[in-house]
RNA sequence: GGGGGUUUAGCUCAGCUGGGAGAGCAUCUGCCUUACAAGCAGGCGGUCAUAGGUUCGAGCCCUAUAGUCCCCACCA
């Protein structure tokens, strides 16, 4: 089994390929219904069908992936479900613009056609970021693979609709919403995105009908004046209590509208009077039903304005409408002044057109209730969000809900199952399409236009893919499921929804748990944007270093919720981490080589073992409980510290000895070793799937599976009582150090083999080959020698010289009592405060007695010792 | 305007129900010691943002202040 040992370095594009091939051939990634064992389930968060892998998946999903992972290594039928979104305004953009560089529209081609063009874009890109998954290894059941268009989910998203809209919880109505001109749709308010911009604050006069005089107010949108239906004044304010009631006209139209007094205006703001124009603001829109104000709509859905702005506005686009209102205004002397003014503009956060707010007739989801028992899961503990603080967010957004607008002017989705007959207005809801109206039994049915919001299906989507509306075993099974891993910004967009649409068509929480991560920044801890160009592609860094160092980088150092960054340099400190296992793991089968491995609980383990086999079942504990609480970053970081500075810095090089003497010391400590790396193996084997496997496959063990995958992680709690003696190993471990440092401070090379004079005791004389070989020394025992002195509490080591080197000697021997006095010091103190002892834990207590104990007589061997001098 | 996060070594960040301040990188000093120079051994470096409070004991809990970041609402 020597093979390794010519292999060099880690290399993973040697096999991260053909193990994952192997992975899928076996099946291992499948999971099914089986009652024998606990179900343990992850929905993926189905990334836009047309899109690349990204950064941000990378982490989402190898966070999930670990997870899935872990269970599946400890007793768990573990599901990850995978799948796909079509991202409807997205993918419409995107064919739109193909349609144009032929010279085609969606409307030249039809509504057939164009779901045809959908289609084949879908095929096109469908695979790409599924492969790109694959190469960093994770473990979904591809097999399951769903899309949000596809036959079964639709038929859902159709079910969902219509069962909700037999309950009354959809509604259509005329609503302010959020249009945007090129996308010729309405967004939702989770879909906008404001920005703060430059502008002008443009006072206007606007004069009293009664030719009393005007006044004055101010706007930043003078070209919807034409729309305005009155001017409103705060109830309080003073200064304008007379005239509320009277007239004014409106400039350029010359239409005349009241003055109306509405809490809503602030009176500091502005001239303290506004402008209403409800067809083109939310506020005014508000303003405008509570005191019953016409509705006049002067721009269009394209964006133009209408003929309700006047013969000279008509047609116009927006810009021009502005500075040709502004123009009449000035000519007319109706322009008070302008000022330059900042305000916040909304966006449409798919293409940054500026968002125009408009009246427009749309579908809703009512949310009254809905909402309640979706708050009320996490309010009683039957869904959890990790870390806790993101409940607050979580209720925030509940209780504050609007109704939530789910139609939209897009061809792209699924479209809305109603069905309007035009002879008798009759309004039917249906999965199938409907030629017969069940009212007045006319044929001259039409279906409404508009397709739902992406969302609408999204919120469906732990249900769909388990077979939902069918009863499917996969749903009885794996519903609810056990955690959904996501970033905290779709916290409120998506999450809220799967929990209440969940709630209300199943009867349970989509999953029980949902943890929540931050966002992957670039070095300088900025967002990753294609405008600064900082972006990094998951797949490069596959390519170049691994599957497996792309994990490392990305969960190491991270605590859930909280930001983190990816550098260059985390890349490098994961790729050194896996080359370090990939060392340890070639001396392993270096000294496998014609061993015969043994269980270590059937023969009488050293000190060394004892302690290898201790810690061995400490760090799987400690894992294990951070696993519990989803905190894979520090799980890493648990198993990446203890294979550093446990295993490779101190269980190797306490194994040298035995393990050079060859014969049975050796099988036996190989046998310890090899018990051990095994379990470090599989604990990492979730974080760094590949080389783990690549490892497994070419070691002996004495319980060996076909694949780490598949194999199961065992608590190594035979091991736990091992404590007290594994603490001797400690001592040790402290005692080479301090030699270590000794020699160092006395003037002596590392390399060089000084010889150390030393009384002998049995436990001395138990490690001497350890001490020996891992503090570069000779130990010679019970032989009077003069010489700088190390004074421990296993006993004094003598550097055996012809002189004694007073001034080093003094030194180090004063910084030693300084050192214990201190500590003396500490004990004391703690220890004659009646209150710490009555009150703090006995097991404190006694341990600082017992240090205190110690010190002291160590100290009183320190001094003895610098006295002689 | 409302809410939340964050502030710990030069840098990036961990830190468990409160019980002696941690890691990596950087830096300094030795060393190619038969797994590993992508390495090994050792060192330097911190008033845990500030001010109070609770406690025998506070990086951790409470209050206030400041810097910084985010979310929500939205300014005519």
């Amino acid at each position: 089994m020597g093979y390794m040992k010519d292999e060099g370095a880690y290399t993973p594009k040697i096999f991260e390929d053909s193990i994952y091939k192997t992975w899928e051939e076996k099946g291992y990634f499948r999971a099914r219904v089986n009652p024998e064992k606990k179900p343990f389930s992850i929905v993926m968060p189905p990334p836009n069908v047309t899109s690349k892998a990204h950064i941000g998946h990378g982490l989402d999903m190898t966070l999930q992936d670990i997870l899935i992972r872990y269970k599946r290594m400890t007793g768990y039928e573990s599901l990850w479900l995978p799948g796909s979104d079509h991202a409807a305004i997205a993918t419409e953009h995107k064919i739109v613009e193909k349609l144009s560089k032929e010279g085609k529209t969606k409307e030249s081609i039809g509504r057939e056609a164009f779901d045809k063009e959908a289609w084949d874009w879908y095929n096109y890109y469908g695979g790409e970021i599924i492969n790109q998954f694959k190469k960093i290894g994770f473990s979904a059941d591809w097999d399951r693979y769903r899309f949000t268009m596809d036959e079964k989910s639709t038929n859902a998203v159709l079910e969902a609709f219509i069962r909700l809209y037999n309950k009354g919880y959809i509604y259509r109505g005329k609503r302010e919403t959020n249009w945007c001109i090129n996308c010729k749709s309405v967004i939702s308010d989770d879909e906008l995105v404001y920005s703060d911009e430059p502008g002008n604050m443009w006072h206007i006069i606007y004069k009293f009908s009664d030719g009393s005089g005007h006044i004055t107010v101010a706007t930043t949108r003078p070209e919807t004046l034409y729309g305005d239906t009155a001017v409103a004044v705060n109830p309080d304010d003073e200064r304008y209590k007379d005239i509320v009631g009277k007239k004014v006209i409106v400039p350029i139209i010359n239409r005349e509208i009241p003055i109306i007094a509405d809490n809503y205006v602030e009176k500091e703001f502005g001239t303290g009077m506004v402008k209403i124009t409800p067809a083109h603001d939310p506020n005014d829109y508000e303003v405008g039903k509570r005191h019953n104000l016409e509705i006049i709509d002067v721009i269009s859905k394209e964006g133009v304005m209408t003929e309700k702005a006047g013969p000279q506005m008509a047609g116009l686009n927006l810009s021009d409408a502005r500075n040709k209102t502004i123009e009449l205004l000035k000519e007319q002397g109706l322009l008070e002044k302008v000022e330059p003014y900042t305000h916040s503009v909304c966006h449409c956060y798919r293409c940054g057109t500026v968002i125009e707010p408009m009246v427009t007739e749309q579908w809703f989801v009512k949310m009254s209730e809905l909402v309640k028992p979706a708050i009320k899961c996490v309010e009683d503990g039957s869904l959890s969000i990790h870390p806790k603080r993101f409940e607050k967010n979580y209720f925030h957004w509940l209780r504050n809900i609007k109704d939530w607008c789910i139609s939209r002017q897009l061809w792209t989705g699924h479209r809305i199952p109603i069905y309007y007959c035009k002879d008798c207005d009759n309004v039917m809801a249906s999965k199938i399409k409907v030629s017969t109206c069940t009212k007045c039994g006319g044929n001259n049915i039409e279906q409404d236009p508009d397709v739902l919001d992406t969302w609408f299906s999204s919120a469906l989507w732990p249900l769909t893919t388990l077979g939902w509306p069918e009863k499917t075993p996969d749903l009885d099974y794996f519903y609810p499921t056990t955690v959904l891993v996501t970033g905290f910004d779709i916290l409120t967009q998506w999450v809220t929804k799967m929990v209440y649409m969940g709630i209300e068509e199943q009867g349970d929480v989509p999953f029980k748990n949902c943890l929540i991560h931050g966002l992957v920044r670039d070095s300088q801890g900025r967002k990753m944007s294609k405008s600064l160009g900082n972006g990094i592609d998951p797949l490069d860094i596959v390519n170049n270093y691994g599957a497996d160092t792309l994990r490392v980088a990305l969960v190491k150092d991270m605590a859930m919720g909280m930001d983190t960054r990816f550098s260059d340099s985390k890349v490098d400190d994961a790729r050194a981490f896996i080359n370090k296992v990939w060392n340890a793991s070639k001396f392993i089968s270096m000294h496998q080589d014609g061993v015969k491995l043994l269980c270590p609980k059937s023969f009488e383990l050293d000190d060394v073992q004892k302690w290898i086999l201790y810690k061995t079942y400490e760090i799987t504990d400690t894992i294990t409980k951070n696993f519990e609480k989803y905190d894979v970053g520090i799980a890493l970081t648990n198993i990446i510290s203890f294979t550093l500075d446990i295993f490779c810095d101190w269980a190797v090089e306490l194994s040298k000895p035995a393990i050079f003497a060859g014969g049975d010391s050796k099988q036996k400590m190989v046998s310890v070793l090899s018990a051990s790396f095994n379990q470090i193996l599989k604990l990492l084997h979730p974080f760094i799937p590949f080389v783990t496997e690549f490892i497994y496959q070419r070691l002996e063990f004495q319980h060996k599976d076909e694949s780490i995958m598949i194999s199961q992680i065992n608590s190594f709690d035979k091991f736990k009582n091992l404590k007290v003696d594994a603490e001797r190993t400690e001592e040790l471990v402290n005692l080479i150090t301090l030699i270590r440092k000794f020699k160092l401070d006395s003037g002596k090379k590392s390399s060089e083999k000084v010889t150390l004079c030393v009384k002998s005791s049995d436990f001395i004389k138990t490690h001497q080959a350890i001490i020996e070989k891992l503090a570069n020394v000779l130990l010679v025992f019970d032989k009077e020698s003069k010489g700088t002195t190390l004074v421990t509490t296993v006993g004094e080591f003598v550097l055996e010289e012809e002189k004694v080197d007073t001034i080093t000697q003094k030194s180090l021997l004063i910084k030693d009592i300084e050192k214990t006095k201190f500590e003396i010091e500490r004990s004391s103190k703690m220890l004659a405060n009646e209150k710490f002892v009555a009150k703090a834990p006995e097991s404190l207590v006694a341990s600082e007695r017992e240090k205190l104990k110690r010190n002291e007589e160590l100290l009183k061997s320190l001094e003895e010792k610098l006295n002689s001098l």
